[in-house]
DNA sequence: GGCAGATGGTCAAGTAGGTTGACTATATAG
DNA sequence: CTATATAGTCAACCTACTTGACCATCTGCC
C-alpha cells in the first residue's frame, strides 16, 4: 500500500472518529445530561464495572492524577459519581458511578448505537460487524488518548 | 446490533484513532520536524493542494479564524508555510506550504504508512483495504474535529 | 515495633490553545 | 457612491491541562 493511500485511510479513520465522538456527545446532551464532555464518557467507561481510584483513572485517560482528580470533582459536583472510602487502602478513595451516572452511560450507549445504525444503513450489518472485528484486532490496550 | 456492542465498536474505533494520531505525530518528530502538533498535520492537509486562506483553514479545522490565524503564525514562524498576497482578493492572504512544509507532509505520510503496515501484519492486506473501503463510505465530509 | 521510602490524593500556580469582542481594510450589492 | 458583508488581526479572557509542593498512609526491612 502506497504512503498516500495509507494517509487517505488514516484521514478517513480520524474523520470518522471525530464525527462519532461529536455525535455521541450531542446524543448524551440531547437526552438531558448537561455539562458533559467526551472525556467524561471515557472516565465513565473505566468507572462503570467496579469503580476506580483517581490514579487508575489518570492512567486510563493518559493524564496526570491532578487532572483526573479535577475531572472527578466535576462529575461528583454534577451528581454522576461519588467518592467513597477505599475498602483496603485508607489513602485512596474509590470513585463509583451514581444511578445518574449509570443513566448517563446508558444514554451514551444509545447514542453510539444510533450512529452505528447509520453505518449499517450504508454498509449493511455484515460489513459493520467485519469493521468491528478488524478494529478489535488492531485497537491498542493502553490508555485512551485524545486524537489530537 | 445491541447498544453495548455499538459502544464496544465505538471504543475500538476511538482507541485506534487515538493511537494512530499519536504514532503519526511521533513518527513526524522522529524524522526531525519539531514543534509540530497533530492539529498542524490537519492544517497541512488542507494547505497542500493549492494553499488556502485563514478563513478556509478555520472552517476545515472547525475552529475560529482567530485560532486558525494563531496556528498559521506558528507554522510560519517554524518555516513550514508562508503568507502570500491573495491573487484575487487584497483583503485575504494565501497560505502555502514551503519546501520544508512539503517535506513534513511526506514524513507524516511515511509515518502513517508505517502504522498501516502494522495493521496489515495483523489483518492482511486484503482486510486493510476492506477497512479503508468501509471507512471511506461512512467518513463525513465536514470539518475535522478533535476526537475529544 | 519502628523507621525510610514509595504511593494516593489534593492544593496552588503556571501554561497552551482555544474563545469572544472590537477593530481596520477591502470587496460587493444596489 | 454609499451601505453592508467579509478577511484578517489585536487584545482580553477562559478552560483544561501541566508542574511542583505537600500531607496521609502503606509497605519493606532492620
Amino acid at each position: 500500500m502506497q504512503n498516500s493511500e495509507a494517509m487517505a485511510l488514516s484521514a478517513a479513520l480520524l474523520a470518522t472518529a471525530g464525527e462519532l465522538t461529536q455525535r455521541i456527545n450531542e446524543g448524551v446532551v440531547a437526552r438531558g445530561f448537561e455539562g458533559i464532555r467526551p472525556a467524561h464518557g471515557f472516565a465513565f467507561a473505566r468507572l462503570a464495572p467496579d469503580g476506580a481510584t483517581v490514579t487508575e483513572l489518570a492512567v486510563h485517560l493518559g493524564v496526570t492524577k491532578q487532572a483526573a482528580s479535577q475531572l472527578v470533582d466535576e462529575i461528583v459536583r454534577r451528581g454522576y459519581a461519588e467518592r467513597r472510602p477505599h475498602p483496603r487502602d485508607a489513602r485512596a478513595r474509590l470513585i463509583v458511578l451514581t444511578e445518574r451516572g449509570w443513566a448517563c452511560t446508558r444514554a451514551a450507549e444509545a447514542a453510539a448505537a444510533e450512529v452505528v445504525r447509520g453505518w449499517g444503513d450504508v454498509l449493511g450489518e455484515r460489513e459493520v460487524r467485519a469493521l468491528w472485528d478488524c478494529l478489535s484486532r488492531i485497537a491498542p490496550y493502553g490508555p485512551l488518548r485524545p486524537s489530537w
